[in-house]
DNA sequence: TAAATAAAAGACAAATATGTCTTTTATTGC
DNA sequence: GCAATAAAAGACATATTTGTCTTTTATTTA
């Protein structure tokens, strides 16, 4: 569904939501090991997330990456727009370049309603909405 | 969401369909020209296809590409399944490796609703579904 | 100001997906 | 049997994605 890319984005921001929410800022190496990440691969996810202004950082000593207020409310679509653009939301899922409400494919309209659930559905999840259920082991960022 | 060979085995085997219905073979190059498609790639596709028994084939002259009667009431999912395996049945939508009922992710249940409607789609849309439109001109599987 | 820290940037490498070309094998019609 | 046809197979090439390594830049603390 996502590129690998994007996955590691996703992952990457909860995780920094989580542990940066006192204040504090998280590293690179610290990020990757959290999410069982290859540490360099996801130091250019970040610098992608931070250009785009999804994530911020400091440079230097205590410096990091770390999640503004504003950037809680962040949605998984906003991570997958940065990162893998809107083929999402555009996309004919059988990949048929002439297809549309014109010319609608035999799947158009029933994909279209299912399109409809999945974009509200990233667009609902927020990155703030995942601390608490992190903090509680509801689920996990990696294999334990 | 689904492979580039994905999307070809989809539109090749549409093809195949519409046009061995009349008992008639369909070859490579004209699958290839169809669907707008790279010809030496679509006939690996294809070759795949056919040692997984979705498509039939007949070699030399008069040969080509067909469906006999039971092949037409291939799925999508079937075709998906056979190029580009389950991911889409098992996988986090997050990519997440340690995801399921007992430790579900954010949007696990959420997803799961809507991946059963993406499956049921899939899999309930047949390839002899395809024939009738487009002779109708419903639909194209390239741009004109 | 110097040393330590950590992100930013960019070059490089490996793996995978996609695309191209040539040779081999099977079938048909003469 | 021979020539023509068309899929099967496999080698090769290119592009994209993923992953690694090194250098540069910014910041902090002593």
């Amino acid at each position: 569904m996502f590129s690998k890319s994007c996955e590691y984005a996703i992952k990457a921001m909860i995780c920094i939501s989580q542990k940066s929410r006192n204040g504090k800022r998280v590293g690179v190496i610290e990020v990757a090991e959290s999410i069982d990440a290859p540490k360099h691969f996801i130091a250019k996810i970040l610098q992608e997330l931070s250009r785009k202004n999804l994530v911020k950082s400091i440079k230097g000593l205590n410096g990091g990456f770390y999640l503004e207020k504003a950037e809680q409310k962040t949605s998984i679509a906003d991570i997958v727009k940065a990162i893998d653009g809107d083929k999402i939301y555009n996309q004919c899922v059988l990949g048929l370049k002439d297809c549309s409400q014109k010319n609608p494919c035999p799947v158009h309209n029933e994909y279209k309603e299912i399109k409809k659930h999945l974009i509200a559905m990233l667009e609902k999840n927020t990155i703030g909405n995942f601390n608490e259920p992190l903090d509680n082991g509801k689920f996990f960022l990696k294999k334990i």
